[in-house]
DNA sequence: CCTTGACTCTCCTCCTGCGGGAGGGTGTAT
DNA sequence: ATACACCCTCCCGCAGGAGGAGAGTCAAGG
């Protein structure tokens, strides 16, 4: 059944496996890798032969991959041509991948601990879904101004899109709303109009193009519905800002994705597709 | 180049990949495993056709990714059909894996630690590698004593193979010697000659035959070379299981794997193989 | 109307570290 | 001779896409 002692110098598969606790598969995978190659092979019938003194190398192989090495770090480390300084760098970065990883893990394990909460306060998952996302840089033709009211926007798309008709220019994405206040208020709003561009616009006294910074985290919900029900919308998203530990800071941005026939012409349309973006930053729990 | 506000009722792939801020690969992707379909997909040419309210669905997908669920996983709980109670069911699991996960990659991190302090203190790795492993439960005939010495254990080896023989009983597999000692000592040692066996061997005043029960965590290292350097071996393998932050917890084996013709005549032949396994358990650091 | 360039489509392969299984040869003990 | 336990080499599958080949489509500008 097992091979006894006196004939171990040509160890079978089977019995090395049991040897050294790992299966026949990871050996013939191991084998094929280049990571331990058996002291013989019989050219006839390709069994594989091991020697007892290999299990050194399978330890070796087998304390590394208990680092979390990969099979070809492993590779590599054991290849012989290593000096100590490079496998220090090897660890260190190891090391580093796992504090990154352990960090990912404890926001996550936040994540579901705020889920958790909120379906035992709510009976339910929310319907408004908020993510971090990135914003990347874009070139923005824009006018800017106080206005009465949320709803009070279009002197300043009109002042917009009349000046980029005037010089031939096609917006190549959504436009959207910065808003610029950094208390909530009801009235005279602090909003730029932004429609992105490919190419530089002409500016004047109204008229400013300019490239908006890239953006790391913007904490990102889409509502779909009236605009009158944004406020709501924007209530959720920063309770969800403040249960995940973020803080606001800088101004948010009212992308408009769908608007009907792109004429605004009412507040309530329940069609409307709008994204709420607002940046973000981790606060340091300390 | 970009769809404009007004056509967003049918988007392509390009432009739902840009505003959901994810790839073309990625939407095909959730496409083929049915989370996220297009509105309509062209019946001639194929293309997709996304609504910008399908960002919800987006959102709430990249969300729950966020958590580190599966795509499966996700399409399960999107399906519609998914009760709160089994959502908090999945999300307590989930949260009990993130910690599971946690707690690996803090012992790894112990681990690639007490690697670094090594290589800082020594310059280089060590020549013996220590693997936790598992030793199955085996069945053993065996005959202990206290033998003066460790290299004295002739006699127990000869009585118990005396007795095999006599049964004809073959051992299944490397025999090995237990020692009970408790501390180190190099006189009187309490010492357990055990030889696998697959059947039970009638017993007597001097051999026993019972079954060694299964070990969760044995500090494995192999020793290749000399038995008169064994002492040393084992004085590497306790070091790091105090560096590691375990406790021995039991009678350690010294597994014979390779000895030449099988006959032990000398103590110093260099090619013999051993097996030094100890059972450890995990010191709770509080 | 035609071209051009940007998109889009469907495959196909690759990554990690093996596990499972098919189909077929080996070795040894009865 | 015949079991029966081993061993071999493929090949597929796993998660979540990335990367690329080869070919078809769409819209704008000349």
């Amino acid at each position: 059944m097992v091979c006894l002692t006196r004939s171990s110098i040509m160890i079978k598969i089977g019995d090395f496996s049991k040897y050294g606790r790992v299966t026949v598969k990871t050996l013939r995978h191991y084998d094929e890798m280049g990571l331990l190659k058996p002291v013989a092979v019989d050219p006839f019938t390709g069994y594989r032969y091991y020697a007892s003194a290999q299990l050194t190398r399978l330890n070796r192989i087998l304390a590394l991959k208990e680092l979390g090495l990969s099979l070809k770090q492993i590779g590599v480390m054991l290849s012989g041509d290593v000096s100590p300084e490079q496998l220090r760098e090897m660890l260190d970065k190891r090391k580093a991948e796992i504090a990154r990883l352990m960090t990912r893990e404890q926001e996550r394990l936040a994540l579901v601990e705020a889920r958790l909460a909120q379906i035992e306060l709510e009976g339910k998952m929310s319907e408004m879904e908020v993510v971090i996302k990135k914003a990347p840089a874009v070139k923005v033709a824009s006018v800017r101004g106080i206005i009465p009211t949320y709803a009070r926007q279009e002197v300043l798309w009109q002042t917009l899109e009349g000046h980029l008709h005037l010089h031939g220019v096609k917006p190549v994405g959504p436009c959207f709303t910065l808003y610029h206040n950094t208390e909530y208020t009801e009235q005279n709003v602090d909003a730029e109009a932004c429609e992105p561009v490919g190419v530089d616009v002409p500016t004047n006294r109204k008229v400013n193009c300019y490239e908006l910074p890239q953006l790391e985290n913007m904490a990102c919900a889409v509502h779909h519905g009236a605009f009158n029900e944004l406020p709501a919308a924007y209530a959720q998203i920063l309770a969800w800002i403040e249960r995940n530990g973020y803080r606001v800071c800088g101004p948010d941005r009212e992308v408009y994705l769908y608007t009907g026939t792109g004429k605004i012409t009412r507040q309530d349309d329940p069609s409307y597709v709008t994204e709420i973006q607002i940046p973000v930053e981790k606060i340091h729990s300390s």
